[in-house]
DNA sequence: CGGATTTGACCTGCGC
DNA sequence: GCGCAGGTCAAATCCG
């Protein structure tokens, strides 16, 4: 279950390729529309797909540890990209990553360790609830990727409000899917202006420092998560300004880990301006990565 | 005016 | 079957 460290024991050959061509694939379990997965659901369960879509997502996740994570951040850092960011990235994963579940993550944040906001995903809120025996409410937020079914929690600790607990639940499969194709032609239309900066720290930490009022009518929908490290690659190529700093790591950490270890060389894509080849689906990568100018909030709730 | 958020209703699973 | 709790839906509302 737990991946190994050696690079390829994560995928085979055979799988990689079908992983790919998963990716690769329109009509991919991984990559239902609403309707489609409505229907899916509804008429025919098609199990061979579900078949092998728990096949591939057990892949993927076959659980990276804190010790895949380490070397994978450590093997990436090492490669070409000397930010010190990746070492602040590091020690948030430290403090408050775990994984629960299959597909589960949980990260604890300190608010105050919140010296970066955003993860990089744009994020639709669609629903809050008072927990028992939780002072706080929790609150539920969606990729707002039509073909991400990604998924996280955010609610505050009941033994120290100041640490937010995040739940990421699913995989930014369309966020993965150009790291897939580096070999192919690729071409994005890069972004014709710089993504504003969305959340910014001083947004985050006011939102933060300040309690909601009770029944959470504050917009503070800006946090941060550790994050991902092809996202910030990725991000580099996308907004190599400040807004790294600003933003921070981004994605799932589960996310792009298990492809780093398995694929460290196609993290370090020096024409990353790339994604998806020829296809440019509805949601095309350059837009699942929701880097548009009037995103409005990539984090999440502060429950 | 379109998209995001809010929030009560609804659904589902679980324990009794 | 009932009640509870967590998760999701969707109409109303907000906001840029």
């Amino acid at each position: 279950m737990e991946g190994e460290v050696n690079g390829s024991s994560w995928f085979s050959e055979s799988e990689e390729d079908e992983l790919v061509r998963e990716l690769l694939d329109d009509v991919s379990p991984f990559f239902f529309l609403p309707e489609e997965r409505n229907q899916s659901k509804a008429a025919s369960p098609t199990p061979r797909n579900e078949e092998a879509m728990n096949k591939l997502i057990s892949k993927v996740y076959s659980g990276p540890t804190m010790q895949d994570i380490e070397n994978a951040l450590s093997m990436t850092s090492r490669r070409d990209q000397p930010q010190p960011v990746s070492q602040a990235r590091f020690s948030l994963l430290q403090k408050g990553l775990s994984k629960i579940e299959n597909n589960k993550y949980t990260v604890k944040l300190k608010s105050w360790d919140n010296g970066v906001a955003g993860d990089g995903y744009k994020w639709r809120k669609y629903g809050q609830k008072s927990i028992k025996n939780s002072t706080h409410p929790r609150s539920y937020y969606r990729c707002t990727n039509r073909r991400c079914g990604a998924k996280k929690q955010v609610e505050r600790s009941s033994e120290d409000p100041d640490t937010l607990i995040i739940t990421y639940e699913g995989l930014h499969l369309h966020f993965s899917h150009p790291y897939f194709l580096s070999n192919q032609p690729q071409h994005v239309d890069p972004p014709s202006k710089k993504p504003k900066r969305t959340i910014s720290e001083d947004e985050f930490q006011a939102h933060e420092t300040r309690q909601p009022p009770e029944q959470g009518q504050e917009r503070s929908t800006h946090v941060t998560s550790p994050g991902s490290l092809p996202s910030s690659s990725r991000a580099d190529d996308y907004m190599q300004e400040s807004d790294l700093e600003a933003m921070g790591p981004r994605g799932l950490l589960e996310d792009v880990v298990p492809f780093m270890i398995r694929n460290p060389s196609n993290y370090n894509m020096s024409s990353y301006s790339s994604s998806s080849s020829h296809r440019s689906p509805p949601t095309s990568p350059s837009s699942s990565l929701s880097w548009s100018p009037n995103l409005s909030h990539s984090c999440f709730d502060v429950a």
